[in-house]
DNA sequence: TAAGTGTACTATGAGTATTAATACAGTTAG
DNA sequence: CTAACTGTATTAATACTCATAGTACACTTA
């Protein structure tokens, strides 16, 4: 499925998460799907289950997963729905990305196409 | 000029990191405009002044200022012009926090007066 | 030459990440 | 009811990273 960079310095378990929103935002995993299992992946991945959990535990508490104890863990449906806290976050950090963005010289052209680019991969189905 | 958030996961060092990036990215410190010592700024912000040369080595390693022995260090006046390998991690950088944003239900015109609205803050004088 | 500047090294302690081991609680199929 | 799955939690050990303290060297400049 994905593969770890044992040699990164982000924390493993911080490399799940990201993988795993990426999967969920993509609609790569899909609203009610089941991840795998804490010791399956664990096993998958050589590393330790109490480091999944703890990606887990992460994606929980962001809303993207929900999990229930002896069934699994799922994609949260309303994963798309965060609080004001998050979006305004989201926003400052692309504020900063973007001003970065057009001082290394980054036109707003380009950045505009992006935004079609993705628009249409995505089918811009929720933003309209 | 600024203060550090000892309570944060994030590295003091990365902060710094961070801060005089952006201090440079909005053009507060300009072209060979020399930064604090290391001993004083070290002073100022009561930390040790090797985390305050981890920092600075890490801006220069990123191209954003030089230092001389004896003298200082100083904002590179090439500082906006970034290797190809910057730019493309840049680019990707945007493209995954866009499609976030887009997942999230921030509107593709959100995006769009968020670039406008930087252009004109900073006068987008070089991109053009 | 003194007082500034950057740069580098070693050693130490604290915090974080990961692992290993174990155990408990819940679900489900047979 | 039970075995085999699921998630979740805890403790302890280890390794790594970060920050600090101390020290020293090289350069610049007034």
């Amino acid at each position: 499925m994905f593969e770890i960079d044992l040699r990164s310095r982000k924390p493993i378990y911080e490399q799940l998460v990201d993988k795993f929103k990426e999967l969920i935002i993509n609609e790569v995993l899909k609203p009610d799907e089941q991840l795998p299992s804490v010791r399956t992946l664990a096993q998958q991945l050589m590393i330790n289950p109490n480091t999944i959990q703890r990606a887990y535990r992460e994606l929980e508490s962001q809303n993207y997963i929900y999990s229930v104890k002896g069934k699994g863990s799922f994609v949260n449906p309303s994963s798309h729905i965060q609080n004001t806290e998050k979006i305004k976050s989201i926003k400052k950090e692309l504020m900063k990305l973007i001003t970065e963005a057009l001082y290394l010289g980054i036109t707003s052209n380009e950045l505009y196409s992006m935004i079609k680019e993705i628009e249409t991969s995505t089918g811009g189905g929720k933003s309209s």
